[in-house]
DNA sequence: CTTTCACCGGTTTTT
DNA sequence: CCGGTGAAAG
């Protein structure tokens, strides 16, 4: 072998090994930090720039879009600098688009259009509203979804044993009928889309040579969240000639809610006889404290397969824990934090969506730039979606979800007794029967469906003939009167109208084909969040789980509070994932990590009294620097937390209660006794685990 | 058929 | 508090 690329150079020893390694099945098992993402981008490099691969040859699967366009910038960045080109053409990928691209080419073999649009979980769920019997309450019918999902993700269908998904009497029978609306619908479902592929893949084997003959390379991010479709595709694509790699970490697994399930990862030698197994132990991200914290925590959790992993880098200041009265407080906190190193690299995590609230007026109020990452996602905006729903009929006029959202919007005097009429007279397209309805109707509402096939013709004539997609966006903004309504909404309507400008702007990369069309709304469905671009200066506010492969120079870990973080639950398995979560949000840091909790916090309206998050127990109180404790419920107590009482002794906190909002504590003594104490008035001392 | 208003319940987390 | 739902008025 010549000597050893620049690019190798840099990397250690392990990171070297697996990025040199050759074609036996490699799994690249290690923390938070250690490169793995990295190993895979320059490993891409490596085969092409050094062994006789092309960049078509090569399929890398990411977890989100983001890191997938990341990946493609690294790779495309490396090759050039090495006088290649044609980077791009490696496929890097989300599963759901790697899935998408394949269906669109094998269309027929899946019993689909090319153009198929893909429904998200608010269309999957406004499809499943309609097959659901009587009147199920909303929670019952979003258990329903989630299961159907659920079943999905394992690769399920109505016709398998369902009792491991759900013991939902009307289960088996909704998902039946959700399956058959969803086949007349032409469209797929996230879950759909892996599902598909698979069994295409099973059933023709001529398609799976040939993709295997294609991608001789396969590489997997984030393999500790695969579910068990994701798991079966991967061994769909694995041939005699698949050079496979796999990446991750069993700390960092936090989509268990979403069907992934860590033994995927963890059964992966067995699954491929002959793998290699490489660790790659030395974190390159954060300060030796941060990654104290982080290691003491998850240490907690049983059953995981461990591993060494340490830094070369300073020691650095301990995180700080910071407790405040509300998330009022908690927001001031931060913003003032922000003021005092404006240009530091911040990224302000939280556990649910809606703590962003109090972030974001507080930031506003400072005049302090931020972006938001996920929650009220771009593309799930109301008139987004109303848009979007126009143009995926034009796209597929079978869409029950995307018709049944605008024939009535705005309202053209179609209600509830003229859909009736157009669904009996439903075939297959939804256009055919409103002309086969339109003979029955009379009076406003057939004037209003007449409107709507003229509407639906005068657009489609126009997606035959645009130049440009923006084009196309535009006129249907207009022509279907969705603009005019958005624009009349009271408080919203100048940023509605801005949004659907924003819409046309996206558009305009496009070509006003309906190739063009299909690519677009598949861009969008697939990545509805949208892209924001990091800035310096601007503070990032963020969920734990979408800071998943990032890292920043400053971490504020938010919220950390019993019954939010972890939320509370009767089972173990999600405390554990919980702590996993944990693990990844302070892992994301480089150089500064604090913790912050509230004695209190507007929830639902009412301000509720919380106390510190168990995780906080978990950490040895010499490896944090404390501020602003000693007041009223700042005393970190945790289920399980061994105590001493003068009077009975040694024992274990077995309940933590609220009386108003004194926290009181019920305490099993080793001598078998009971006790319910509240620690404000009753010297309870804590005590190590094995006194 | 459309609009308004009173009432209920409570979403973790996301491709 | 806020968004979704359903009944009743217009
Ligand atoms: N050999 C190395 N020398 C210097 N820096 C490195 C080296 N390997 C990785 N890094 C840096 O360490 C950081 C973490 O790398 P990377 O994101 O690839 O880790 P990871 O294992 O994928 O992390 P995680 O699982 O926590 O998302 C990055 O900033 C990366 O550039």
């Amino acid at each position: 072998m010549d000597e050893l690329p620049s690019y190798a150079e840099t990397l250690n020893e392990r990171q070297r090994e697996a990025v040199l390694h050759g074609k036996a099945p490699l799994l690249i098992l290690a923390g938070a930090g250690s490169g793995k993402t990295r190993v895979v981008t320059t490993r891409i490099t490596y085969l092409i720039d050094r062994l006789s691969f092309t960049p078509d040859q090569i399929l890398a699967v990411t977890f989100t879009n983001k890191a997938a366009r990341e990946m493609q910038e690294r790779v495309d960045r490396f090759l050039e600098e090495r006088g290649r080109d044609a980077g791009s053409a490696v496929m890097i990928k989300t599963f759901h688009s790697f899935c998408s691209w394949f269906l669109r080419r094998n269309a027929a073999a899946a019993g689909l259009s090319p153009y198929f649009g893909i429904y998200d979980d608010d269309d999957a769920l406004a499809l499943i509203k309609t097959v659901v019997p009587g009147h199920l309450p909303a929670g019952e019918v979003r258990t329903l979804q989630n299961a159907i999902s659920r079943a999905k993700d394992d690769n399920l269908t109505p016709d398998d044993d369902l009792g491991g998904i759900s013991a939902h009497p009307e289960f088996p029978e909704v998902f039946r009928r959700y399956e058959e609306k969803l086949a007349a619908s032409g469209n797929v479902d996230f879950g759909g889309l892996i599902q598909k592929t698979l069994m295409v893949l099973h059933r023709e084997p001529a398609i799976t040579s040939r993709l295997r003959q294609k991608f001789q390379v396969v590489l997997v991010d984030e393999y500790q969240d695969c579910n068990g479709a994701q798991s079966l595709l991967l061994e769909a694509l694995y041939g005699p000639q698949t050079w496979l790699a796999v990446v991750g970490d069993d700390d960092q697994s936090i989509y268990r809610f979403r069907g992934a399930d860590v033994s995927h990862i963890l059964n992966f030698p067995q699954k491929f006889p002959g793998t290699v197994i490489v660790r790659l132990e030395q974190n390159y991200r954060s300060t030796g404290a941060i990654l104290e914290v982080a290691s003491q925590v998850v240490a907690r959790n049983q059953g995981r397969l461990g591993k060494t992993l340490w830094t070369a880098n300073p020691v650095g200041r301990k995180p700080r824990l910071v407790f405040h009265n509300d998330q009022d407080d908690e927001a001031a906190w931060a913003v003032d934090l922000i003021k005092r190193a404006p240009l530091t690299e911040t990224a302000i995590l939280y556990r649910t969506n809606a703590q962003s609230r109090a972030f974001e007026s507080a930031l506003v109020r400072a005049k302090l730039p931020y972006r938001l990452v996920g929650t009220v996602r771009f593309y799930e905006r109301e008139e987004i979606k109303d848009v979007l729903a126009w143009l995926r009929l034009l796209t597929n006029s079978r869409d029950e979800v995307s018709f049944q959202r605008i024939v009535n919007k705005p309202a053209r005097g179609l209600g509830k007794s003229a859909l009736s009429i157009v669904e009996r007279h439903r075939t297959s397209d939804w256009l055919d029967a409103c002309g086969l309805a339109l003979g029955e109707l009379k009076g406003k509402a057939k004037a209003g469906l007449g409107q709507f096939l003229d509407l639906y013709a005068q657009l489609n004539g126009a997606l035959m003939n645009c130049r440009n997609l923006s084009v196309l966006v535009q006129q249907v903004i207009e022509d279907s009167g969705l603009g005019e309504h958005h624009r009349q909404n009271e408080d919203l309507g100048e940023a509605k109208e801005q949004n659907l400008d924003e819409l046309v702007n996206a558009a305009a990369p496009y070509p006003g084909t309906i190739e063009g069309l299909t690519q677009f709304l598949e861009n969008v469905e697939l990545d509805a969040a949208g892209t924001l671009d990091e800035q310096p200066g601007v503070t990032t506010l963020i969920t734990m789980h979408n800071t998943k492969g990032l890292e920043f120079d400053r971490v504020l870990v938010t919220g950390l509070e019993d019954g939010l973080f972890p939320r509370d639950t009767f089972d173990p398995q999600e405390i554990e994932e919980e702590r996993r979560l944990f693990y990844v949000a302070v892992t994301r840091a480089r150089q500064e990590l604090l913790f912050s909790t509230c004695r209190s916090r507007l929830q639902h309206g009412k301000y509720q009294d919380r106390a510190p998050s168990r995780f906080l127990a978990e950490i040895d109180p010499d490896s944090l620097e404390v501020v602003g404790a000693g007041g009223r419920g700042t005393e970190i107590w945790a289920v399980g937390q061994r105590v001493f009482h003068d009077d009975f002794g040694v024992g274990t906190v077995v309940k933590k209660w609220y009386n108003g909002s004194e926290l009181g504590l019920d305490v099993r003594f080793d001598s078998g006794r009971m006790g319910r104490f509240m620690p404000a008035y009753t010297p309870l001392e804590k005590v190590a685990a094995d006194e």
